[in-house]
RNA sequence: AGGACUAUAGCUCAGUUGGUUAGAGCGCUACCUUGACAUGGUAGAGGUCGGCAGUUCGAAUCUGCCUAGUCCUACCA
């Protein structure tokens, strides 16, 4: 073996073997457990986010696998309608100068999908890099035959159990992707804004209540003014209680609108009188539905000014309320070039009272960055209530559980107050909407043409147009969990793994995801009673993974960390243009390249897979966001070399040699039975650590018992008897020096798959172990009947002994080359047995000359260490300086003056001694008696050496 | 506006139902190339647990208020 860890060596080749044995697929036997991945965008690639996901879920699936479950870790990829559009439209403007209109929808579809093919791969190669055990043979995409099929099965019956309708509703509209979204992809941002005072003249010669013959309106957002159809009061304002009922002339375009009273209507904001434009705010579209009103659009899909109004009822039929005439001036201008000529429209004509400035939120779409407009359109909506019901009873009642819990909070009070959910996208790419129209406009909804033929009994020559529209992401998305599994048909595979067991994922998507995903599984899956199944039993909710100042990562940010990077490492130029390169907004270059520079100043060496999963578990407590580090990154590689030279170690003393695997006598040192209880140990909190998705608790546990039990005492322990020890007692230790070793291996295989098969292949057999791979075999579960109680307490008496003495030597600067002499004292029975039992233990790891029992003669002048009763004495001639020794005692005894302070004041408490439980009680006064005795010995010690 | 979360060593974080001398890794100091490992070993320094009250015999832990920060939801034209 090498000398250090290369993980770049056997990294991809393990991968391969698991791979092509077909270790990743489930096995058949056992209680079925699964995972379904979050399917990354189809072309992106993976960050750190993903790698930390994955690692968890790939740790959760590994172990279960070796638990004996039939398991199986669902793998796949998203469509992402507007992402995936978007990145192909702007290489198509880059690269050949086209529009997506250029080309026509199906060729436009055509290059996505070779853009698919071509990118798709990079997701796979990460996953695969990172040691993920999906099941590749069952991969998915969310826009593949069987998914197809799931969505028009999904939306035909939603649209049968009138759970979808259509309609023409006012909704988020982007004006650059020319498609409308849902609120979720609506980003509302804090900006400076104005708030305009216009004046409203009143009509028919009324007047207000102070006797102007207008009234003020305050808008953020003047250019609407034009689609005004009412201006609203509060119905208990005295200032125009009067003037409800009576009308406003609409300056510019003159159009005559009705005063109306509403509750909605705060006295104190503004003026207190609220222009309605009730196709072009969702407030006012409310307020205008419940006074009966019409809507007036004003605006086109590029955001731009009609030449002429379009006027509708709220059921969706033109109006003909009002005339449709707009004004010239302001037809085919964009909105905000005539927001600034309406408002310098109305300061000519003498009806601008004033500009207040104004805080105000301004929605923007997460995708285009444009400012959203509500809009006027038709399109397809879910019906979120009924549907929710059910998914809020699941989690109210456990069947469903949220890690950490108080997102089930977050969750609920989203839920209970669901909108309905606006499905449909103009878009080109992503679930065509399987509905038809005729000549008329009267809609048909089947599942292909002929069905809709047959079941609307449309006569062949009359011609349907398949709706143009796709469906939004996330509806594909939400049947991930039954979709992937084969339904609509009854598969063996839904059967088996439907409820998955944990979705693992982030808080960000909650809401696009995880809620709809339950309310749409538990509508269409139903268990063998009717119930309706759930699709996870729980949410594991991760944090997000920032960057080491805490910054969300981003592209434009150039902080971005690429997994595979942290893996194989990367050259400081390579990561710079790696950074830089491609960017949208080419003038952050230079910021970014110096940030980098100095960040990264010798580029990102190669840690493996390994390590780089290690430091995600450890970091992965649950509900925090993660500041990245790449000082633990470097501490868990060298955990990885830990590991490794530990094996070296063991290798080289049992390879080729008699570990009792052929009879003969073996006898088991104290060391050999306290390794083994130990192990069993940790072994029994690792399984309840992982079992409460603690992977950074268990990570933890596997790191302090690997380095600081296994190899820093257990390995140390062992080379006196490898060494000296007798025929027997060689092989016990060689024994329990491969077999502890082969469970190590085994109990961190999930965390670090790779490095842990290398040396299991070498390693098991020698521990009497058989199998191809590591992967597939038992995971270690403690056995109480394996715990040597004794053998705890004796090594931790050990360790405080050789601790002791090592203090001393350290303390005192005694050179760790030069062995001394130490003899104990003042023990009790147990003591004293444990020194008879543990002399060369001792002489070995301490490194000493010799090691005696004193009986009552008066020893020469020490050093010395308290182990509980017990006195450690290093002589001090020849080695010990009285004045380092005598500040070294000071600085003992201060600590234990300040223990029997603290301790005595307590017990001197009279509350504390008949409130406290006699446990607490009786403990406290047993660490008092030590305390006040480790006192006393130390101020004698202290007078002795200062009376000489 | 409502809600959630966070605040513990120089840095990044653990701390399970209130009872420890408050822990880990990194960093820091001193010494050490000893036959697994310098990606290492040994010993050490370093914290009035954000602040103020309260409950309790006892609070990092429970309650209230305050401060700072992060996030989510909704929104006043």
């Amino acid at each position: 073996m090498e000398k250090t860890y290369q993980p770049g060596d056997i990294e991809q080749s393990w991968y391969q073997t698991w791979e092509q044995e077909g270790y990743f697929k489930p096995s058949g036997n056992g209680t079925p457990y699964s995972i379904m991945i979050p399917p990354p965008n189809v072309t992106g690639s993976l960050h750190m986010g993903h790698a930390f996901q994955d690692s968890i879920m790939d740790a959760l699936t590994r172990y279960h696998r070796m638990k004996g479950n039939n398991t199986l870790w669902q793998v796949g990829t998203d469509h992402a309608g507007i992402a995936t559009q978007m990145v192909v439209e702007r290489k198509l403007a880059a690269e050949e100068g086209k529009s997506r209109h250029d080309l026509g929808r199906d060729a436009f579809l055509d290059k996505i999908w070779e853009w698919k093919e071509h990118s798709g791969g990079t997701i796979t190669r990460q996953l695969r890099r990172l040691g993920a055990s999906v099941d590749w043979d069952h991969e998915r995409f969310t826009m593949d035959e069987g998914f197809y099929k799931a969505v028009q099965e999904v939306f035909v019956r939603l649209y049968e159990d009138d759970l979808i309708y259509r309609g023409k509703r006012l909704v988020n509209w982007d004006p650059k992707l020319h498609t409308a979204i849902s609120d979720l992809e609506v980003e509302n941002k804090d900006k400076q804004g104005s708030l305009w005072h216009f004046r409203y003249p009143l009509a028919d010669g009324s007047r207000t209540a102070e006797g102007a013959d207008h009234i003020v309106v305050a808008t953020t957002r003047p250019e609407t003014m034009l689609g005004d159809t009412a201006v609203a009061v509060h119905p208990e304002d005295e200032r125009y209680q009067n003037l409800v009922g009576k009308f406003v002339l609409l300056p510019l375009v003159n159009r005559r609108i009705p005063i109306v009273a509403d509750e909605y209507v705060d006295r104190e904001f503004g003026t207190g009188c609220v222009k309605i434009t009730p196709a072009h705010d969702f407030n006012d579209y409310d307020l205008g539905k419940r006074h009966d009103s019409v809507l007036i659009n004003i605006m086109s899909k590029d955001a731009t000014i009609l030449e002429q109004a379009q006027i509708f009822n709220f059921d969706g039929s033109q109006s003909e309320a009002f005339d449709t005439t707009l004004p010239t001036a302001y037809a085919g201008l964009d909105r905000f070039e005539a927001r600034k000529q309406i408002v310098a429209e109305f300061e000519q004509l003498g009806l601008l009272e004033k500009i207040d400035d104004h805080a105000l939120k301004v929605p923007y779409g997460d995708r285009s960055g444009v400012v959203i407009e509500p809009l006027l359109t038709d399109q397809w909506f879910v019906r979120a209530k009924p549907l929710a019901e059910p998914a809020i009873a699941a989690v109210e009642n456990g069947d469903i559980q949220f890690v950490p819990k108080q997102y089930e909070n977050m969750y609920f009070s989203w839920m209970r107050d669901i909108q309905d959910w606006c499905i449909s996208r103009q878009l080109w790419w992503g679930h065509r909407i399987p509905a038809w129209y005729d000549d008329s406009g009267k809609v048909y909804v089947a599942r292909t043409e002929a069905e809709a033929r047959s079941k609307y009994s449309i006569a062949d020559d009359v011609a349907l147009m398949q709706d143009d529209d796709v469906l939004d992401t996330w509806f594909s998305s939400a049947l991930w969990t039954f979709g992937t599994l084969g339904w609509p048909e009854a598969t063996e595979r839904l059967r088996t793994f439907h409820p998955t067991d944990v979705l693992v994922t982030g808080f960000d998507i909650i809401f696009f995801w995880v809620a709809r995903m339950i309310m749409m599984t538990m509508h269409f899956i139903k268990d063998d009673e009717g119930k309706p199944q759930v699709p996870f039993k729980y949410v594991y909710v991760t944090g997000l993974i920032r960057d080491e100042n805490g910054d969300k990562m981003s592209k434009s940010k150039g902080n971005v960390l690429d997994p595979l990077d942290m893996i194989d490492g990367i050259a400081l130029e390579d990561l710079v243009e790696k950074r830089t390169g491609n960017m949208m907004q080419p003038q952050l270059a230079e910021k970014i390249a110096k940030r980098t520079r100095k960040t990264f100043a010798e580029g990102i060496s190669a840690h493996g897979t390994d390590a780089l999963r290690f430091t995600l578990y450890s970091l992965a407590s649950t509900g925090r966001d993660i500041n990245w580090d790449m000082k633990r990154l470097e501490g868990y590689r060298n955990f990885c070399n830990k590991i490794w030279n530990a094996a070296r170690y063991v290798l080289m003393n049992t390879e080729d040699q008699d570990c009792g695997q052929s009879g003969g006598d073996v006898s088991l040192s104290l060391a050999d039975r306290w390794i083994i209880s130990r192990l069993q140990q940790v072994e029994a909190t690792i399984e309840k650590q992982v079992g409460d998705f603690r992977l950074d608790l268990a990570s933890h546990s596997l790191y302090d018992f690997i380095w600081n039990e296994y190899c820093d005492w257990y390995l140390e322990l062992s080379k006196p008897i490898i060494n000296s020890g007798d025929a027997a007692a060689q092989r016990g230790t060689r024994r329990t020096l491969v077999r502890v070793l082969e469970a190590i291996l085994r109990l961190a295989h999930p965390f670090i798959p790779f490095i842990t098969e290398e040396i299991w292949q070498r390693v098991a057999p020698l521990a009497g172990k058989e199998g191809a791979t590591i992967m597939t075999q038992a995971y270690p579960e403690s056995d109480v009947s394996k715990i040597d109680k004794l053998s705890l307490g004796d090594v931790q008496w050990l360790q405080d002994v050789i601790i002791a003495i090592r203090n001393i030597r350290g303390e005192m600067d005694i050179s760790p080359a030069k062995a001394i002499p130490v003899s104990l004292r003042h023990g009790n029975a147990d003591d004293k047995r444990r020194f008879e039992e543990n002399r060369s233990y001792i002489t070995a790891l301490a490194k000493l000359e010799s090691l005696d029992w004193l009986g009552d003669a008066e020893p020469p002048l020490s050093a010395t260490q308290l182990v509980g009763e017990m006195e450690v004495l290093v002589p001090m001639a020849g080695l010990i300086d009285v004045e380092a020794e005598l500040k070294r005692l000071n600085k003992e005894l201060d600590k234990s003056t300040k223990e029997v302070g603290r301790l005595s004041g307590k017990l001197n408490n009279e509350k504390f001694v008949s409130n406290a439980p006699a446990d607490v009680v009786a403990k406290e006064k047993a660490k008092l008696a030590e305390a006040e005795s480790a006192q006393q010995r130390l101020s004698d010690q202290i007078e002795k050496i200062k009376n000489l």
